[in-house]
DNA sequence: TAACTTTGACTTTCTTTGACTATTATACAT
DNA sequence: ATGTATAATAGTCAAAGAAAGTCAAAGTTA
């Protein structure tokens, strides 16, 4: 077994029971005997939100790591959607599915309106014309995933 | 838990009971076993005047640090923030921010989770480096702007 | 060979520490 | 009362420390 699974099934271990770690990543390269960008390797390849997890970190003393896993259950009624996003998505997209999740009751009102605040070229303003769908759909996906609670 | 956290913690506690509290630095580094000059790091990043605390002090004998916290309705609040902040901001300042909001009731928890999250690294990762901070800005100020009444 | 893993040098961010500075109050001498 | 020294505070700033992040090269594996 690679060592980049056994890592992954550690956290996805203490996961399991409380749907939320926080890690050091110094103690986990120490615990796993490898360098400590190998954490961020497993961390950014299989801790994803694709998958159904937000990853929060700070530097600096007292550092971490936090890694938060959504709701399965309810996840999975969006997963579908999330799947078929592809890396780019325009406001007027985003609006079809933000209607989507209200009418399925995914997400309520005022939520979907602060995801397209959130979104709009207004915001996003000063991103570069050609990016703005692809850094779109990044908040977009990252915001759906969190809101599954 | 960082040293500073706590600090900033026990401070906060007095004040949310108080509105003020009047503190003698050399006390709170005897307390907390730090250098004096803690305080001054912890006062300075995370009771900043954008969040409605003034702080003044006086030094020599029967020297002091006092910080107040203005009771700004929630326009103001926002409205004064929206005004000071420039164009730029960090994951860490807005998580300052957040903080002030949930406790002082002008955000709730999901919708501050949401805010943090829209604004993060993790989201805005294909935006060039460069304008990370302008873009956070940008969705951040018109989120609170949008979101709260 | 193409995709995935492992490694390590270098960078960035945040915190802690300490040496030095500035201000204020008090006691004391005139 | 008036000025002066001393002690008691707080402020500043830069260096050191403590994490985490990035990226590309080297190694593995399917």
């Amino acid at each position: 077994m690679k060592l980049s699974d056994l890592i992954e099934e550690y956290i996805k271990e203490i996961i399991r029971e409380n749907d939320e770690v926080e890690l050091k990543r110094s103690d986990l390269s120490r615990m796993f005997n490898c360098v400590p960008s190998q954490i961020n390797y497993v961390i950014s390849t299989r801790f994803i939100p694709e998958m159904g997890f937000y990853v929060e970190s700070r530097r600096g003393g007292g550092g971490y790591i936090k890694i938060i896993k959504t709701d399965l259950s309810k996840s999975e009624q969006v997963a579908n959607i999330i799947d078929k996003i592809g890396n780019k998505l325009s406001q007027s997209v985003i609006d079809v599915y933000l209607k989507d999740f209200i009418s399925y009751n995914v997400l309520d009102e005022k939520t979907a309106r602060l995801i397209k605040i959130a979104v709009s070229d207004k915001s996003l303003d000063k991103v570069a014309k050609l990016d703005r769908d692809s850094v779109r759909a990044d908040i977009f996906k990252n915001l759906i995933i969190n809101l599954i609670d």
